[in-house]
RNA sequence: CGGGGCGGCGUAUGACGGCAGUACGCCUGCUUUGGGAGCAGGUAGACCGAGUUCGACUCUCGGCGCCCCGACCA
């Protein structure tokens, strides 16, 4: 069925690119998202998802829900949390660094949440009492809150963003590491859906595991430095690895490369850190209680799409995968207002949104045909269709992929299916 | 948090210790219509505070904000 939601009219959406990128912006991921509309700085980290950046948003997010769905279900934690909660494990104090913490007008200590592991281990309290109760995994896609620093790269890393964050929770180590290599899984197609290859990276444990794996993608705007063997996969992030190059550690066989990437998802093997001290404990077969072992597994949503425009672009603008595309088709209707052209170019808009095909319609009148085609190419949709005077005296359309220079005349009922195919 | 840069119509910029200009945008009209159209008219701007000065958008100091480098990064 026709969803008003899923096309639109350029001429009525809250919309306006920029002629110029803005001056104050370096990264690229920034300078084209800006400049095409899809997000609104609001303040240093802090962004408004305009309607093309949610729509990529929501992609990005659907994505992530297929693939996560398959390892637990999705729910929804708060993003206000007590203190109560964190001096359980003593980072009230010890996050005090990147956690916005205040008083609300009754004079208790309340906080934004930075990530979850307190939370949810809380609330796996009231739900796991007994092996039988293990494993069980549970996720949600939430606003996060983090006082960075320096916020930097645009979409790169923000004081609020999105993130998917998985949490597992075992009786025993056996149990972990089978369910962690399913979410590797995961998180590889993840990425590969959105056109993204990600190197899985060894890591520091951070605060409470000595190891943990990055999902790195290579990219020059990457703040983190990675050593990657091409030949048979194998990455380390630098900061942990003591060779610096040569020959690879793993196969023996490539050489090591510096590389830097960003990090789009991590995974950690949390062991008791947190069940011990909330007193997530769990009953075996034999009645002795145990904390439950815990792993988390985070997903920058945000980030993702920084990563995206980044590594999906060239020198007139964006370049989407089709997955993760605001639109599908571009259709752009140029040349001297005329009702007979107007009435074609509707036509074929409402031809394909019939047929369940996205469309972005630039029916805005007396905007010139060059100012058309560089807002395609800037916004970057996979598929530009133009209809002009030309293509309407033999009742067809001109159809041309972003980021390829030939385009084909081809009629309106041929469209969907070279689209879709 | 240390270091650096920047702060002017909606956007991008030029000049300047002495009436703040240009381009794009936006509004009116006419023309135009396949790679950011033309003409005419119009609209709209100095981050905040203090100091120096006859006079500060301009110089000095402080604050705030943004960007960049570094540190940090569950």
């Amino acid at each position: 069925m026709v969803k008003e939601r899923s096309s639109m009219r350029q001429s009525t959406l809250f919309l306006k690119t920029q002629r110029e990128f803005p001056k104050d912006e370096a990264a690229v991921n920034a300078k084209l998202l800006i400049r095409g509309n899809f997000i609104h700085k609001l303040m240093a980290g802090v962004y408004t998802m305009l309607p093309l950046g949610f729509r990529v948003r929501e992609k990005v997010i659907a994505i992530i829900r297929d693939e996560m769905d398959m390892l637990g279900a999705e729910m929804l934690m708060p993003a206000l949390h007590p203190r109560a909660t964190w001096d359980a494990t003593g980072r009230w104090e010890g996050m005090q660094k990147v956690m916005y913490q205040f008083k609300d007008h009754g004079g208790r200590d309340v906080g934004l949440g930075p990530t979850h592991e307190e939370v949810i281990a809380e609330v796996a309290k009231q739900i796991i009492s007994s092996y039988q109760d293990l494993p069980k995994a549970i996720y949600q896609i939430q606003t996060k809150f983090r006082d960075e620093e320096r916020p930097k790269s645009g979409l790169l890393r923000g004081r609020e963003f999105t993130m998917k964050d998985l949490y597992s929770f075992h009786a025993d180590t056996a149990s972990l590491e089978q369910y962690y290599e399913r979410v590797k899984d995961a998180y590889h197609a993840v990425f590969k859906r959105m056109g993204l290859m990600a190197h899985l990276t060894e890591a520091s444990g951070g605060d409470f595991s000595k190891y943990s794996h990055e999902f790195m993608v290579e990219a020059d705007a990457g703040e983190d430095k990675v050593l990657l063997c091409r030949l048979c996969g194998f990455a380390r992030n630098a900061e942990i690895a003591e060779e610096k190059k040569g020959k690879c550690t793993k196969c023996g066989e490539g050489m090591l490369e510096n590389i830097n990437g960003i990090e789009v998802g991590n995974i950690f093997k949390l062991g008791t850190r947190f069940s011990e001290p909330v007193g997530l404990v769990f009953k075996d077969k034999d009645g002795e209680t145990h904390p439950v072992i815990m792993a988390s597994y985070g997903i920058g949503v945000e980030r993702l799409i920084g990563t995206i425009a980044e590594t999906h672009h060239d020198d007139k603008g964006l370049m989407w995968p089709e997955a993760v595309a605001p639109f599908m088709v571009h259709l752009l209707r140029v040349g001297a207002e005329d009702d007979g052209l107007t009435k074609f170019a509707d036509k074929v808009y409402d031809d394909l949104v019939k047929k369940g095909i996205e469309v972005l319609y630039d029916d805005r009148p007396g905007v010139s045909a060059g100012e058309k085609f560089a807002d395609a190419d800037l916004i970057g949709i996979p598929w530009r269709v133009v209809v002009s005077e030309r293509t309407h005296a033999s009742e067809k359309v001109e159809v041309k992929r972003r980021g390829e220079n030939d385009a084909k005349l081809v009629t309106p009922s041929a469209l969907a299916a070279l689209v879709n195919a």
